[in-house]
RNA sequence: GCCCGGGUGGUGGAAUUGGUAGACACGCAGGACUUAAAAUCCUGUGGUCAGUAAUGGCUGUGCGGGUUCAAGUCCCGCCCCGGGUACCA
């Protein structure tokens, strides 16, 4: 009675999801007694559209995955969540004033209620939210943790900052191999114990791991935020298309670049699509070469020399700070001027305007400390003792040790001193300036010591081809420009520096590549060869990378080839050999031997580097350095729907909420924008602090929650942890995710880095989260489209459209059949096209066809819903399958839907007799029938394996084909083979389960055992080629000899024939496979 | 530009270590059932030539070469499409 028509599909499909809700067939707890098995899907981001078709492909080749692990014995978890923070529900917000917070529930809800119509095994009890406050609490506290860490390099993990502490104070920084900050300056002990805290905390930033800094951001003023290197593609925001412009701004980051090399080989050891796997690699960007100084010629030195405003390095002229203390020390300093002690006023009307012949500068900031008077010419320090030293006696030391190191002398003097016998004091210090000699005398240049001072550092891969260097390039930003820029060509370097600094991002990138630069007037040495060559200023030299000033070899590198063409500079061939000229297309940049190289002549590439390189160290002059490409990721957006940070400023120095007093959780606004003084929103959060301390503002960005959500599922309402000790010891990894490969530089990175912090710290036990990753392909969208004729409310019909100039506008693919459009449906769409006139070829108006992204704004979208409730669940899992390979994007039809469908009403007729009542039969099966049972399991269970879903379906529908022509409804057939169907299509297979009599879900059912006995054969089809061509077929006992097969078909008629009588040349017979006679 | 993928019938796509190219499905054509349609079932279906037919020949996996008894599969040289990335020294 019961056929398998729309209506009982839909009875069927909707009574075993309520079943399986209802008694919790999914529910996973852990199972020492069974093999774990984790197969995960990306977890979606709730957008207000919905699922479309695409989206539960990844889902439903994982949930099959995660069925037929079940019942091949395995304790699945499979998990469904959502990434519930970010910006289209905020950006809704902004212009609804609706609080995310419900747009993101509301859609969640629809996204439950559409998986909820697929048949999935998810374990709903484990759903995680990454904006709920019982989630992002552990992700604040992960941010705590990081926070309190530092990367040891020795040791190469992080470690927890305390024991970084504890080393400070016992033998300062000298020690330490850390990754840190460039600009760290190194300290003693007691130089460590005699900062202040501020002093110390600024220190601290530059180690630990998520840290604040002042960092060139992606500002995207449309978005009103910072945005991370993989949120922006060409210049313009991910999302939106809006523009980005680097800025300088205080932001929160993490020190991802410490993972690089970890990042890198891990990649080794985890099996996931190569493009991918490149993809990580290109992002981290490591080259391994080395730096080494140029020398600035001595005509280029002048300047340099003449101390006041145009010295070329700190420690050379006025500027004697360490950089990376600057800005702080800057504003030290001027409070300093403002608030001076009568004494120290007293002594600088003294002393000022070079009243003792020489300049003396008061309040100035040398190295870490601020001196109070300083003689830069003479090296001279003059500090007196207030009320604040006098107490300190340790710090002076510290500070007189430290001033001694840079090359001061330091002269005491208390403010008794001052104030009852001044006229002794500058007698005094006049004596000790004239008898110090000036620096001016003394060239830092000519000493081996101070020479690095003078010089410009370039990164290269190519040492090699050092004697093919003609010029140098150092980017517009390089600290050294001004410094070096000779007079008269100030004015073209100004004028350049201004040109490149203003073109945007965007610019740069969209330009066609334009060869631009200017000569700064100074030279470098080359320290192989003594040459002398020119410095020149170019924007393809990236400040950013390396230590951008490049050595420039016009032979070998392309870009230098096309400069030096363009200035008309000299080229120096260094490599000789068919392939080593860069004028050719053929030309390879390693290949051939070195010429006019000197001692490198004759030796290939990679030789050549290892003897220059030990030049580079016999003389000197620089070291082997690796590079990476990959910067460490900014943390921190200005936006709302976000995780506050576990942060609070306490006299400006960020503090650390304790771990028992999370979550922070976000306060509500009245809006969601940045505050009239242009914080962001929550700036306007009302009596939000910390014990009166204010909170950090900024939120964390997306990728912070789905950085470790994996961990989360294997406990998700653990409340003391964010996963307990056990439960992560027994699901360790994800064994199976699978998702889209655009995260490739985003989530999949930064989810890398944070399990592997977070093992270094001893809180997991996987050195990579996701052993094995499939890509899903994007189901792309077929858009359909109108075609109006420009300047009219006419629309012509596709074929027609030649003869006019169209505009052409995506039609909702609903109001299509086919191609041809419901005219009716289509001028109801809108106002604006309610009068419009259709011209039409055979009476109807025929729709152009395109492939887009799937997206509401093509109006594309195919829901899966429609589909569920046209065919139902298990034919959308089939047919989605079916498409093609898992990896590969295709565009969505539905044409062949019809063939899934029917292959499943034919397998349910097998259960069935013509009236549509159940029967099977219990008569043993003929061995032919068994061969066709384990032929499918074998093939199907291969195919699982190697994920290729679509094969496993066709081999079920010859299966079920082959069944059917044998009318075979034997209960030892179909028993099985509903179980091995039952990951593609649970529904259909759980309802012929209960049908054959068992009351357990067919999830506890034992997965067939394939019996390969039924495959042997006793003999084999033979095809006969003659010359390599079929032509026949003869069949031989898989036994039989080689030589009396040979015999037979040499004296075959077919042979014959082609033969003609003569022997043939030669048999080859493969036992099995093939027969093929040579003639 | 560079780095990955990939090019197979009208369409989606199959093809272990080289071993019957086009599985499976859609579409199409013909037939059965039906008053009719839908549904279902059966048959055929790469192209081409010969033949009333059974059948047979030639040709065929982007293009041009090569290796091999045998090439969609391996090698060399090109063309085209998709994805990623971009002055990274």
């Amino acid at each position: 009675m019961a056929d398998y028509s729309k209506d009982e599909i839909k009875r069927i499909e909707e009574k075993w999801r309520k079943t399986w809700e209802d008694k919790k067939v999914y529910k996973t707890t852990i199972d020492t007694t069974k093999p774990k098995f984790y197969a995960l899907d990306m977890f979606p981001y709730p957008s207000g559209a919905g699922l479309h078709v695409g989206h539960p492909l990844g889902y439903i080749a994982s949930d099959i995955v995660a069925r037929y692990k079940r019942i091949k014995g395995f304790n699945v978890l499979h998990p469904m969540g959502f990434d519930a923070f970010g910006l289209p529900a905020e950006q809704y917000a902004i212009q609804t004033g609706q609080h995310p917070r419900i747009t993101t529930e509301k859609n969640i809800a629809t996204y439950k209620k559409q998986l909820g119509q697929i048949g999935f095994s998810f374990d709903w009890d484990r759903e995680v939210q990454t904006s709920d406050p019982n989630y992002y609490k552990w992700t604040q506290w992960i941010f705590s943790q990081l926070f309190n860490s530092f990367y040891n390099k020795k040791t190469d993990k992080a470690e927890k900052i305390d024991t970084l502490i504890a080393e400070f104070e016992k033998n300062g920084n000298a020690n330490i191999s850390a990754v840190c900050d460039e600009e760290t300056p190194s300290f003693t002990a007691v130089e460590w114990k005699a900062f202040n805290e501020e002093a110390k905390e600024n220190i601290l930033q530059k180690y630990r791991i998520a840290y604040l800094s002042e960092t060139m951001v992606n500002w995207c003023a449309a978005l009103g935020t910072v945005l991370s290197n993989d949120e922006v593609k060409d210049g313009v925001s991910e999302r939106g298309g809006y523009p980005v412009e680097r800025k300088n701004m205080l932001q929160w980051s993490m020190r991802i670049t410490a993972y690089a090399e970890r990042l890198l080989k891990g990649l080794d050891t985890i099996d996931w699509p190569e493009p991918l796997k490149e993809m990580q690699r290109n992002w981290i960007g490591k080259s391994v070469g080395c730096e080494l100084d140029f020398y600035l010629a001595d005509e280029s030195l002048t300047p340099a020399l003449s101390g006041g405003e145009g010295a070329i390095t700190p420690k050379g002229g006025y500027q004697t700070s360490e950089k990376a203390y600057w800005s702080i020390l800057k504003e030290f300093s001027k409070e300093n001027r403002q608030n001076q002690t009568e004494t120290e006023s007293l002594l600088w009307e003294e002393l000022r305007n070079n009243k003792l012949g020489h300049k003396i500068r008061r309040q100035h900031a040398i190295g870490i400390f601020i001196a109070d008077f300083v003689c830069l010419d003479r090296r001279l320090v003059i500090e007196l003792d207030g009320e604040y030293h006098l107490n300190n006696k340790e710090y002076d030391e510290a500070r007189t040790a430290f001033l001694k190191d840079e090359g001061f002398s330091v002269i005491r003097f208390t403010n008794e001193e001052v104030k009852t016998n001044h006229t002794k004091v500058l007698a005094e210090i006049k004596s000790v300036l004239d008898k110090s000699p000036s620096i001016k005398e003394s060239s830092p240049l000519s000493s081996g010591e101070g020479r690095g001072e003078a010089a410009i550092r370039v990164f290269t891969t190519r040492i090699d081809t050092i004697y093919g260097v003609t010029f140098m390039v150092i980017a517009p930003e390089h600290e050294l420009v001004d410094k070096i820029t000779t007079a008269e060509q100030h004015a073209e370097v100004t004028k350049y520096v201004e040109v490149a600094k203003n073109r945007s991002e965007r610019e740069r990138m969209s330009e066609v590549k334009r060869i631009s630069g200017a000569f700064t007037g100074a030279y470098v040495i080359n320290p192989f060869n003594n040459e002398k060559i020119p410095v020149w200023i170019a924007d393809y030299v990236l400040a950013g990378y390396g230590t951008g000033a490049v050595m420039a070899v016009p032979s070998s590198d392309t870009r230098d080839y096309a400069f030096a063409k363009h200035f008309n500079l000299p080229i120096i061939d260094v490599l000789e050999g068919p392939t080593s000229d860069i004028t050719k297309p053929n030309f390879e940049p390693k290949s051939g031997k070195m010429i006019n190289s000197d001692f490198l002549n004759g030796l290939v590439w990679n030789v050549a580097i290892e003897k220059a390189l030990a030049k580079v160290d016999e003389l000197g002059i620089g070291e082997r350095k690796v590079n990476y490409r990959m910067r460490d990721a900014i943390f921190g957006r200005q936006r709302y729907w976000g995780e506050p940070f576990p942060v609070y400023f306490d006299k400006g120095l960020p503090k650390l909420v304790p771990d028992g007093e999370l979550p922070v959780t976000l306060p509500e606004i009245d809006a969601y924008k940045p505050t009239e003084s242009g914080e962001p929103p929550l700036g306007r959060a009302k009596n939000w602090n910390y014990k009166g301390n204010t909170y950090e503002l900024t939120t964390m960005p997306g990728w912070a929650g789905s950085s470790w959500y994996w961990f989360r599922y294997m406990d998700p309402n653990n409340t003391g942890e964010f996963a307990s000790k056990e439960a992560i010891a027994y699901w360790k990894d994800v064994d199976l995710y699978i998702g889209g490969s655009e995260h490739a530089t985003g989530h999949l990175l930064y989810s890398r880095f944070w399990c592997k912090a977070l093992k270094d710290l001893g809180y997991v036990s996987s050195e990579e989260p996701f052993k094995k990753l499939i890509n899903q392909g994007h189901i792309q969208g077929v858009s359909k489209l109108a075609y109006r004729i420009n300047g009219t409310n006419k629309f012509v019909s596709y074929n027609l459209r030649k003869e006019y100039e169209v505009t052409p506008l995506h039609v909702d693919i609903t109001f299509v059949d086919g191609d041809v459009l419901d005219i009716e449906k289509f001028k109801n769409w809108r106002d604006d096209l309610k009068d419009v006139e259709l011209i039409l070829e055979d009476n109807k108006y025929i729709c152009g066809s395109e492939v887009d992204k799937m997206s509401k704004r093509y109006y594309n979208v195919v829901n899966p819903d429609d589909i569920v409730s046209n065919y139902g669940a298990d034919t959308l899992r089939l047919y989605e399958m079916f498409l093609g390979p898992l990896e590969q994007s295709k565009p969505w039809s539905t044409h062949g839907i019809d063939g899934v469908s029917k292959f499943l009403r034919r397998f349910w007729n097998l259960f069935h007799d013509s009236n549509g009542n159940f029967k099977v039969s219990t008569d043993e099966p003929s061995r032919e029938e068994y061969k066709v049972l384990h032929k499918t399991i074998h093939k199907v269970e291969e195919d699982i394996d190697n994920f290729s879903f679509n094969t496993s379906v066709s081999e079920f529908m010859i299966c079920v084909n082959e069944l059917s022509s044998l009318k075979s409804n034997k209960r030892a057939i179909l028993e099985p083979l509903v179980i091995a169907l039952s990951p593609f299509a649970p529904h259909i297979a759980e309802e012929l389960w209960e049908k054959l009599g068992y009351t357990d879900t067919i999830l506890n059912a034992a997965y067939p055992k394939y019996d390969p006995q039924y495959m042997v054969e006793s003999s084999f089809d033979y095809p006969i080629s003659i010359n390599g061509k079929v032509r026949a077929k003869m069949n031989f006992a898989l036994d039989m000899p080689k030589e009396d097969m040979e015999k037979i078909i040499t004296a075959s008629d077919l042979v014959q024939k082609w033969t003609e009588g003569k022997a043939p040349k030669k048999v080859i017979i493969v036992q099995g496979k093939i027969v093929n006679v040579v003639l």
